[in-house]
DNA sequence: CGCGCCCTTGACCAGACTCAATATTAGTGG
DNA sequence: CCACTAATATTGAGTCTGGTCAAGGGCGCG
């Protein structure tokens, strides 16, 4: 698969000693009933409402979890990035459709195993305490931010180590950034809470502000990272 | 305190064994450095960025969690009701503010004790994967559902086991239903991403199309719950 | 009784949606 | 390599939902 920047870039266990990290890998690579799986881009993994029986990884590449409403109505509710986990509902059936965004490899767990790791706990823990923060980050977004700033958001979120709290600043002189969305624009619509032209029409309006230069529909340079930034709404 | 219906009932551990549930359950309240903490309404727990020393549980009442943009606006990420857990992010500060909602207890405990017990790892990660779940839910509804929705779904969540998948349907001919709102219309409409006037309109609406009869404020008188849950968009 | 806080209502406005037409890109086969 | 097609994206015009600003009402508490 090609490379591509994800919109999620992993962080680091920094909370986690060296060790406890490694009994928590090795206990989820060695484990029964656990095997990789090789996913082209836009397959399903399972629907909402399937018997939650398997646990997954996203090894690499990236996973898009979304939810829809009778009448057609579609949220994508999370994108999940490398070492993120899915699939691991409170109950026993899946509480979201999950399908691949870019081509992708995951790990696919028995839940029955994983429950059965003491060690392993600490591990998943902290994955879920992770996600249930970008979740809290996401709920402002849809909740106060304007289109504008939405989209802005969801650029920055490619930038690795920009925008939020511990925003590192432009490293020096030059502040420029190339991404790859590996979205359609209807994809990011429902993951940003918006419609496909109003996702379209921001893009165009940030082109001609000359925030961004759109090369190829889904390869976006940004001129001045902190510009962009400026218009999240967190500054 | 007064006696109130929460917006999230607690649903029981049915996938826990009961010794692993009773386990848990006495690890957290024999646990060094736990203690109990009654607040009034409305009172500050912790703000957003301070170092997360401490994690906590509600014990009875609830609690909201919230984030500010630096503007002002805000958003209620959460609401939190009988042993939900709460303040434990991934890394070592709190991402949002927490503030009691109603009269409320909570359990205050320390963080490297939590830590520091194997066998509350299960506990708390099925606590976290249910929080990840509503939130799931929340973000369908802030990104996809128009105001009367919201409020609808908003109403839904005081009348336990109704509305959602496992709708148990009217029990008998009555289906009618008292609640309590113990929020502010502004509570309310930063929980669901609207303004205080829209909030208050919807309410109007549904008082004149007679879904609801609204009594000193915050207490409402659903007189059929299935008209309620119709307009909720997940029928 | 009167003050203050919250809630409601109205008039107007703006941002985002809908519907429709056009443009661009990616994919396919000659 | 090019032509053709299907899918995706852009743009425009008009509408509508929900926001803004402002005035008035209700309720609790001292």
């Amino acid at each position: 698969m090609t490379h591509v920047q994800h919109a999620f870039p992993a962080v680091g266990g920094e909370n986690l000693s060296a060790s406890e990290s490694e009994q928590a890998w090795s206990d989820f690579t060695q484990m029964q009933g656990c095997h990789l799986i090789e996913l082209r881009s836009h397959e399903a993994i399972y629907y909402d409402g399937d018997p939650a029986s398997r646990v997954y990884e996203v090894v690499e590449g990236a996973v898009m979890l979304y939810k829809l409403l009778p009448d057609g109505r579609r949220q994508v509710v999370d994108i999940l990035k490398s070492n993120d986990l899915f699939g691991y509902p409170a109950d026993d059936i899946y509480d979201c459709s999950a399908e691949s965004l870019t081509g992708a490899t995951i790990r696919s767990m028995d839940r029955a195993q994983v429950e059965s790791r003491a060690q392993l706990q600490f591990h998943l823990n902290r994955g879920l305490r992770r996600q249930l923060q970008d979740l809290h980050e996401h709920t402002v977004l849809l909740g106060r931010k304007s289109a504008f700033e939405r989209v802005a958001s969801f650029l920055m979120r490619f930038v690795p180590n920009r925008g939020g709290n511990g925003c590192a600043g432009p490293r020096g002189k030059k502040d420029d950034w190339d991404i790859v969305l590996a979205m359609t624009r209807q994809e990011i619509a429902d993951f940003l809470g918006l419609t496909i032209e109003t996702v379209s029409r921001v893009l165009s309006e940030m082109k001609r502000r000359e925030l961004i230069r759109i090369e190829k529909q889904d390869r976006i340079y940004m001129r001045r990272v902190c510009d962009i930034c400026k218009h999240t709404g967190i500054h």
